[in-house]
DNA sequence: AAAAAAT
């Protein structure tokens, strides 16, 4: 049964494929996979339980849904259903939660009750993550690698279990591994991976099949893959030392709003994409966390859909000619604050289409049109569906953080609207399709082999992490201590950027943070969207100096002078730990990153931090130490002594 | 686990 009643009585949707329809239902993405329920509604409407808290982090385990074991429904025990929190409640709550804290932090980690695993003697520890299978994994061969290589790319150096590590010390390139089918299968092989799947949640005997293939394929998300490097031609600093961005064939009104953005001489980055842009090639280009990505395509974007209107006028109600975009709808925000000036500047308009906002006013824009749109997959899709957008006249449609765009989950939709894209054009050619990335590798295979011609493939050279700006350290603490050191570290005079891996730890560490008196705000998803545009403003207008956030805010987001980046939790890939760590350093300046793990997570870290080509000192450090104080700034490091 | 659309 479709989830959306439109789609059932409406229109015919080729957009809605039903075989996705459990996968994009509201139900799943708003309610982790549970059924609605009163308190849901309740936190959802009100926040009215104060700003710091909105409830999601009193759920616990086990209240997943009716059919799971454990599931408590929402009267049980014939309590009087949820209701604002009365004085007195208040009063208690301040001192349960130091206490709370501290538990719910040890819950997170061991969540499926590491005893019970200890009884069983499997010894399997919760950090070991299954590893792809190679048969379920699609093979993409030749693609469009310069050299022809077509070897199977996705397994370059992937995380691997440890009983594998053990044996072979660490991970190894691909070229001297066994091939993977030579190996016993995961069912076959014997108890160790399999204690550690029972050992996981009990539900697997309840799943329907579909549930069950789709836990199979998250988890294989968490493996950190290294894909194999796009060849890419790459531009040096110095060859474009005076090229401006006329020569570059920018027009003389998009030089000018360069400059008032304060973009006087083309990065290198954009001096190698621009031209190639305007020529009409498909362009992939990745350049490092704040080396100017948004201008280098937005510039010549702008350029190229003026060329393609000469002559012709800006009637009312036209179509976009243009599509970027973004994963996050802040991001869809930022990068219309760069490209709008732009488009301005030349008589054309913008317009954002993203979520978690009335629709009235984006599809009023584009009844009166627009030329370029600028938004997140969700949105488009909605109103593409309802016929409110039509992107059948976009020449140029682009993918920012093009990798993640790529990853399970967001591809379907992106190459659903991707599809929709230039096929209106004249003489049978398609849109012209540019991905950028900080990260950009392999992973994108499958969106460059069904919509780039021969793309051109640029960088930067010499970005490695040695050339950065950014200093990398990791301490190792007990769990124990984590709360008071992560609230030593935020204690500090400088903007500071939290990363947590979940939305309630996150709103919880703002609370904590709020409780000990530092003014912190939260960035996440379980945050109406009004929120989390105020949240984020609260940091970049300097009301608050830590924002504590999930991984939304970990790509593209600018936010200038942050100085620290906190790993309140360590990021599983490296990717995701390259683009949280380039929330700082950013356009040269100097940046701190420190990820907090405790000790059986340290060889893990290493190998993290191996992929990410990144060197870093471990200390061992708790509450008190001198380490904290230095990083967090209140004491110079020896390096700053020595310098 | 997070993100991305609203019923």
């Amino acid at each position: 049964m479709p989830k959306n009643g439109r789609l059932k009585g409406g229109r015919p949707s080729r957009n809605f494929d039903p075989r996705y329809a459990r996968k994009t239902s509201f139900r799943d993405r708003h309610a982790g996979g549970r059924p609605i329920r009163d308190d849901d509604r309740r936190t959802d409407a009100g926040e009215r339980r104060s700003a710091s808290s909105d409830g999601r982090a009193d759920r616990r385990p086990g209240s997943i849904s009716p059919k799971h074991r454990g599931y408590r429904p929402p009267d049980a025990g014939g309590a009087a259903p949820k209701r604002r929190w009365s004085d007195s409640e208040r009063a208690g709550r301040d001192e349960a939660r130091a206490i709370r804290n501290r538990a719910e932090s040890g819950r997170r980690e061991a969540p499926h009750r590491r005893g019970d695993r200890d009884e069983r003697g499997h010894g399997r520890r919760f950090e070991e993550r299954p590893e792809r299978r190679f048969d379920e994994r699609p093979r993409r061969d030749g693609g469009f690698g310069r050299d022809g290589r077509g070897r199977d790319d996705r397994s370059d150096r992937s995380h691997r279990s440890r009983d594998e590590r053990g044996t072979r010390g660490g991970y190894d390139r691909r070229d001297e591994r066994p091939r993977r089918d030579d190996r016993p299968r995961r069912d076959d092989r014997p108890g160790f991976e399999r204690g550690h799947r029972s050992a996981r949640p009990v539900r697997h005997d309840r799943f329907d099949a579909a549930n069950r293939a789709e836990s199979v394929r998250a988890r294989e998300e968490h493996v950190d893959i290294v894909h194999e490097r796009l060849e890419a031609e790459a531009v040096r600093a110095s060859d474009v030392a005076d090229v401006s961005f006329s020569d570059l064939g920018l027009g003389s009104n998009i030089v000018e709003a360069l400059k008032n953005m304060g973009a006087e001489t083309p990065f290198p980055i954009q001096a190698a994409t621009i031209p190639s842009i305007l020529q009409g090639r498909d362009v992939l280009g990745r350049g490092r966390t704040g080396s100017g990505k948004t201008i280098a395509f937005g510039a010549p974007l702008v350029e190229s859909i003026l060329q393609s209107q000469r002559g012709g006028r800006r009637e009312f109600g036209r179509r976009p000619r243009a599509l970027i975009l973004a994963p996050t709808r802040e991001l869809a925000l930022q990068i219309d604050r760069t490209v709008q000036p732009i488009a301005r500047s030349v008589g054309l308009f913008t317009t954002q289409i993203y979520g978690g906002v009335p629709q009235a006013r984006q599809v009023g824009a584009l009844k009166k049109g627009v030329d370029i749109v600028i938004g997140t997959p969700g949105r488009i899709e909605d109103l593409i569906e309802q016929r409110k957008l039509d992107l059948s006249d976009v020449r140029i449609a682009v993918l920012d953080e093009a990798d993640h765009m790529a990853e399970l989950g967001f591809a379907e939709p992106v190459q659903r609207i991707l599809r929709r894209t230039g096929t209106g054009l004249s003489g049978g050619t398609t849109s012209q399709k540019l991905l950028f990335s900080a990260t950009l590798d392999r992973e994108v295979a499958a969106i460059v082999d069904e919509f780039l011609v021969d793309p051109a493939v640029y960088e930067v050279a010499g970005e490695d992490q040695d050339s950065s700006s950014i200093e990398h350290r990791v301490l190792v603490i007990e769990h124990r201590d984590k709360a008071e050191v992560l609230g030593s570290l935020v204690d500090r005079e400088g903007r500071t950027l939290v990363f947590t891996r979940t939305r309630a730890y996150a709103e919880m560490l703002t609370e904590q943070f709020e409780d000990a008196g530092i003014p912190a705000v939260a960035l996440h998803g379980d945050l109406n969207q009004a929120k989390r545009t105020r949240n984020l403003h609260k940091l970049t207008s300097g009301k608050v100096r830590v924002l504590v956030a999930t991984d939304v805010a970990a790509r593209g987001i600018h936010v200038d002078d942050i100085d620290l980046v906190v790993q309140a939790d360590a990021p599983d890939e490296y990717k995701t730990y390259l683009h949280r760590a380039g929330r700082t350093g950013r356009a040269g300046h100097a940046g701190r990153v420190v990820t907090l793990i405790t000790r059986h997570r340290r060889r893990r870290m290493e190998d993290l931090l191996a992929r990410a080509q990144i060197h870093a000192p471990f200390d061992v450090a708790e509450p008190g130490d001198d380490v904290i104080e230095e990083i967090a700034g209140r004491m110079p490091t020896d390096a700053e002594l020595t310098a």
